[in-house]
Order: structure tokens, then sequence, then C-alpha cells
DNA sequence: TGTACATCAGTGAACGCGCGTTCACTGATGTAC
DNA sequence: TGTACATCAGTGAACGCGCGTTCACTGATGTAC
């Protein structure tokens, strides 16, 4: 059952509360999150089923974790997307087919990530810092790319903008009726582009500033 | 329990199928997905628990009938919207609105209608109905409001982004961080307009966006 | 250094619960003759 | 028109299941003296 023989498992386990996420991130993704119970995620961990109360006050707070160690990767995956593009109008282009990817890749965890943001009516990092966390870092990255500092309501529209859009290009990514479109786009990246083209957020005067 | 006094109702109920549909609305509304049940749809329709079997093959298909019954009521706030528009470019503003309305106000429902959606890949109508639907509905009024029909991939690129952008405003317009936003805009109806106006569909003839 | 003892991190049995579904049934309705 | 009978649409008891959570416990670890 445990991950390793039962003979090499030492009674405490050193870091079970990371184990867990990590058990519920991997039902989420073999079995879909029906099975991310708090009883499954103890199973999956090799654990009794009561062992995960040492860790988390009930499920939700596990569940808690588990979106919350998603966001992280989010946001990762974000910074590196913004990392390796040669210029702001690329950043935003890299930012916008890392988002959807990583939406694609990891798609019950995102959903997770989602539904518990909606039960605090909350997304995890926006809004209360704003530098940093994923929603910053598309802020940061539009200001790059042209949106004018200044005028920080547009600012804030751009930026919801292209969140909103991202984050409903990734849940309708993987429908069957969007095949044709991306056959003719001649693939998924490039549709991912057409479509964030449509946004045209990347249509501005080109304004450069380089950091 | 049920919502008519137990003697005035006849053993034969006369319409129990959407008797049930509503009562799974019901729950869905007031209490939440995870209400959502067979016994607890029929405990609502004030019926015995097997009841239900006689109309539905199995819970899920009862929950793909309360779906089902969303996407015709949606079709028709979309059709409400765009007759009541004076202009094709009008139309589209308001179909925007409308659809994100309609999430807003029947939240649980509308998570419902694509949770059911995901599980076979598949909206319920576009694609296959090219014209009616939902989505066909939303590719008409672009049409109409000045895409070109002759470039057929660049219109389904333009109702698809749109579509996605609905979608993405509708899951996010109920959290928190955009409220600052929203005051800032006016109010929740001129906020839904400006986020329209950063896809930039209404603002003159669709453009080669190709670079 | 050794030891008593508090604390931490597990176990395993047990609980009550509501679920989806099956089964055999019964009451109501429609229809052929 | 009456009646036998098939069919339809309900009932209610029962099933096995897995869940979240509680409880009293035990084994392992850390620390004060």
């Amino acid at each position: 059952m445990g991950r390793a023989p039962a003979e090499e498992r030492p009674y405490h386990h050193g870091d079970l509360r990371h184990a867990l996420i990590a058990a519920g991130r991997r039902l989420l993704e073999t079995q879909g999150p029906i099975a991310v119970t708090l009883r499954g995620v103890a199973r999956e961990a090799g654990v009794s089923p009561t062992a995960p109360y040492h860790h988390f006050q009930d499920k939700q707070q596990l569940l808690e974790a588990i979106a919350q160690e998603g966001w992280t990767k989010l946001e990762a995956a974000l910074e590196a997307a913004r990392a390796g593009a040669g210029s702001p109008r690329e950043a935003v282009n890299n930012l916008g087919v890392a988002y959807v990817t990583f939406a694609r890749d990891n798609a019950p965890l995102y959903r997770l990530m989602y539904d518990a943001a909606r039960d605090r009516a909350d997304l995890p990092d926006p809004g209360q810092r704003r530098t940093s966390g994923a929603y910053g870092k598309v802020r940061e990255t539009l200001v790059a790319a042209g949106a004018d500092p200044g005028d920080s309501k547009q600012v804030e529209l751009i930026t919801a903008a292209a969140w909103c859009f991202a984050h409903g290009l990734a849940e309708m990514a993987g429908f069957r009726q969007f095949e044709h479109l991306k056959a003719l786009c001649g693939g998924e990246t490039p549709f991912l582009g057409a479509m964030f083209r449509q946004l045209g957020l990347m249509d501005g005067p080109p304004v450069d500033r380089e950091r």
C-alpha cells in the first residue's frame, strides 16, 4: 500500500504534510477530483486514515493546501515563461501560452485551485500582494509591454481582461469543438497565439521598456 | 416535505420528470452542487428515493437533464438580449452582458452546465448545429456586426475568442478582487462593457491582426 | 552521562451518516374485446 | 358498456459502500536536570 516497503518506513514519517499534498495531487491527476478524500489521500500516502489530522484541521484545509501549492507552481511556470522572452511583447505572449499550458497539463489541479478560491470568493494572491503573485506578474508584464502605468484604471482593466481571457481559454481549449480551429491554425500553440491576438493586447504602439 | 399537501397529490404525478429537474435546480441554487443527489432531488420533489429511476437511467442522466435545461435557458436569455438591440454593434455588447449576467444569476447551474459538458469533452450545441444554439447565436451576431463571413477562419477565431472571454469573465466576476475595479467603472454593467471593449470586437470592423 | 517525563506523530477500532442502486410490491391507468 | 388484463408510475425496505471524524491508545523523540 505504501510507497515504500513497510519495514523501511520509520514510524515517524519526517515530512508527512508534504507527502499528503503530493499524494492528493497524484490522486487528483490519476483518479479525478472525487477521489481526493481524506481517507483516500492517507491511503495513497501509505498512512492510517487519521494521520492527516496531525497536519490539517480537516479535509477542507488539506484541499486548500493542495490548491495553494498549485498556485505556487503556476507562478513558477509564469515566471519561467516571462524570463525566457526576448522582448516585453514576447513576454506577454509567452505568459498567456504558459498559463493555458499549465491549466491543460494540470487540469484537475487547476480546477481545484479555482474551486478553493471560489469558496473564499478570493483569488489567492492578487489584490493583496500587488507585485508578487501570478496576477501581479501579469500586470507587471503588461506594463512593461506598453500599458500606461499612469492610468491605473486602464492597467487594471487590461490585466483583468488578460486574466479572464486566459482563464476562459484554458477551460475551453479542451473541448472537441475547437479541434477544427486548432487544425486550421496549424496546431495548439499557433492556435493559442492567434487567440491571444484577438485580445489585441500586443497591437498597441511599439513601446519598448527594457528593464 | 412535498410541495403540496399529500392528500391533494395524486398517486401519479403527471410530470415528474420536469418536477425532478426543477427540484434539482432548486437544490442547486439553495444548497449548492453537493446537495444535488438522487435521493435529495427525490426528497425535494416530495417523492420516494426510487421514483426518479422511472424517468432517468441513473444520477448522471438526471444531472445532464438539469444541465441541458440550463443551456436552453441561456439560449433564451441570449436571444432576448440580441432581439432588444438597436444595432448589430449593440447586439454584440448585449449578448456579452447577458451571458455574464446569466452566469452570475445562476452560478451553480452555470457550473453544472460546464461540468456536464466537460465530461463529454463537448459543448452541448456548437459545432454540430452551426446556426442554432447559444454558440451559433454569438457567431451570427458577430458576423452581423461586421466580421467577414467569407473568412471563415477569422469568424471562428473571433467567435471562439468572444466565447472564451465571456466565460472567463463570468467565472471571475464574482471574485472580490474585481470589486475595486467595478467601483472605478461605476458599477457592474459599465465594468462589463469596459471589459468587453478590451476585446476590441466592437471597435471597428475586424482588422487583419496578423503582423 | 543517564534518566524521567512531556510532547509529538502515528495507529486502529468505531461512530453515524447519506449515498446510489436493487428488489419485490402496489396502486392507477389505458385498452381490447 | 363492462370487464379482464397489460402496462405504467409510484412505494418502501434493504443492500453495501466509503466517507469524515472521534477516541483512546502507543511508539518515537526531545529535553531538563
